[in-house]
DNA sequence: GTCTATATAACGATAGAC
DNA sequence: GTCTATCGTTATATAGAC
């Protein structure tokens, strides 16, 4: 029974945090989401930022764990762009605002969340790293740094989420027809990415 | 007289809203920024959200304005990319904090700012269209509909801006390092662009 | 653990003197 | 047009009964 409640306020938490970041965040939003009495937020989670501090974490540290899963992984280096660009994508499908809440947290407060990610301690694998200077210096792929390539990766996956009313807006999309776009851009982004990265 | 305090108050009011968002953000602050009293925000623009809606209203149609101009010249087409990508990031690296301000609004109210976006009348520019079904039936380029053109285009512009804080974080970058990577980005990132489009 | 009622604080907004 | 003082509302947070 107590788990069950503190569950609850944290999913809801999670969903009205995800979609409203933290000042536009009310708790009793929370609460009804919870369909749950307000008090029992600050029973279980004493206040406002230490319930958006659990919930930033865990979003954050899912986020980063999934995606260092794939590139960690014992991969060749086509086949693991392949792999994420499908995991990657099929992730943002479930938390669609998950990216844009972490950026817009991280921005409007970088000093506040600077603790946290030094205690995350996350860094680029080195696996991948040595994969893709020795793709370059086997003349596989063209002199690209791994910072550059790393973000050109993520620069593609994420947008799509990110600047989703934008995209809808600017070329009158429904949802169905946002949905498909998704769907292909699931199967053919790999192909775009690993043709430029070959050398031409 | 009149007119400069309307414009101090505007120009503080765009950078307090595009740091921390409408909800994030804080009249005191805005009155603070522009070193004035706070009252005057009210006399000048009534309220909170009519000064909202004139930023968000005047940064949306410059930036759209800024990126249709280059891609409705009349420019071939990987041309057109390589200036796309030298204006776009040049412009963000004005206005560092736009893109995920217009993103994070537009994600968290979206019909609030439904009348606003129809008003504006924003569509992909059709010369452009045209260059790019022309060149793949010319087989020019890999076989790709416009909307993925687009996207791609604008995903690796925007992500180093929106995605700042977390690239900083992860890469372990100062600021220096960071201004390197942006710098380095503008040069190399239309030959990315154009060998994923070129048939392999 | 859960509820109702209420305190406290923050913020947007206004009144009114100058 | 600009200022000070203050109102009214809303949101977070707590007290206390059950």
């Amino acid at each position: 029974m107590e788990k069950e409640t503190e569950e609850k306020i944290f999913d809801a938490a999670r969903k009205v945090f995800h979609h409203r970041g933290f000042y536009g965040a009310r708790m009793q939003e929370i609460a009804d989401e919870a369909d749950i009495n307000k008090s029992m937020l600050h029973y279980y989670f004493r206040n406002k930022e230490k319930l958006f501090e659990e919930v930033f974490r865990d979003s954050f540290s899912r986020i980063v764990r999934k995606v260092f899963e794939v590139l960690k992984s014992d991969t060749p280096l086509f086949q693991k762009v392949e792999n994420f660009v499908e995991t990657y994508i099929g992730l943002l499908e479930e938390n669609p605002y998950l990216p844009i809440f972490v950026f817009h947290e991280m921005n409007t407060n970088p000093e506040h969340l600077k603790g946290l990610l030094q205690e995350l301690n996350v860094r680029p694998p080195e696996i991948l790293i040595q994969q893709i200077d020795k793709a370059v210096s086997d003349v596989e792929i063209i002199p690209i740094q791994p910072i550059d390539f790393i973000v050109n990766l993520l620069s593609l996956c994420v947008f799509p989420f990110v600047g989703k009313q934008m995209i809808i807006t600017v070329f009158r999309l429904d949802n169905q027809q946002y949905q498909e776009f998704l769907k292909r851009r699931k199967k053919e982004l790999s192909t775009f990415i690993i043709n430029g990265l070959k050398a031409g």
